[in-house]
DNA sequence: CCAAATCCTAGCTGAGAACCGGGGTATACT
DNA sequence: AGTATACCCCGGTTCTCAGCTAGGATTTGG
């Protein structure tokens, strides 16, 4: 995803090869990652040569959070079932536990690609001004 | 651990079957569960006949984050030799998952099982309340 | 001693993440 | 049009691990 951000500027679409050989990720789950974030509209897609993907949206309008809970297959629902017959300990403990994930997701929400790619950025200078 | 510490004012061991029963749960099962939280000194042991498990501390002093990270075989570690083969790209994106994970702390931290005890007898008073 | 309980160690199982492969489809370029 | 290049779809394989099962050793109260 960070790749495409920095592609999105330049208005050029990234090729699966590409982006696996630069993360050293088999190129054929790549695929499947892909094909996950374009179902959701986080990325989109040329088909045919000279094709690849881009980013849905600006990179300032796509979170963290949205990429993660895109590919960890986002389930928020089946719990409908389970509160008729859930016990109450579970439900004591599971409310603290959502407000966790609540400020967790707070976090990773305020993130966006173009946060991560600057802070990228940064890094990769510093890593230049080591190696002098 | 919410019924350990309710047994912890009778100053009464609980037993392993006792456990099981209440809440479903494989005693087989619950035995080893039991063993990871004696050893990381969240609870202790009473050998023998009459034996049984208690709380290792005060139940104001147990935390869910303790209970939770016991559990779940904290691994902080391991990440040092990956440390030297990161990329940038995922050293950007862990420190952000890493504060996120922090504010999740945060939260589970400031839940005792003294305030995990209160609230579920507050919730079975409700359910009381509703069966009239 | 004996019954009752915890302790220790090893293995089984189902679900999900990571990964591979074959064949199909759309598009750009010549 | 034809072809090479890419994405698209679907099914299967491997590996990990939480959840669970099993057998036997050890400690303790009566």
């Amino acid at each position: 995803m960070l790749e495409m951000a920095d592609s999105y500027q330049r208005a050029e679409p990234m090729q699966i090869r590409q982006l696996a050989a630069l993360h050293n990720i088999p190129d054929r789950y790549l695929e499947q990652l892909l094909a996950t974030l374009r179902r959701a509209g986080l990325i989109r897609s040329q088909r045919g040569a000279k094709g690849g993907y881009l980013l849905g949206r600006e990179p300032w309008q796509i979170t963290l959070l949205e990429v993660i809970d895109c590919i960890e297959g986002l389930e928020a629902k089946a719990g409908e079932k389970s509160l008729t017959t859930e016990t109450v300990e579970r439900a004591v403990v599971r409310e603290t536990w959502q407000e966790a994930c609540q400020a967790a997701n707070t976090v990773l929400q305020r993130c966006t690609l173009k946060d991560l790619c600057e802070r990228r950025q940064i890094k990769q200078q510093l890593d230049v001004m080591y190696y002098i």
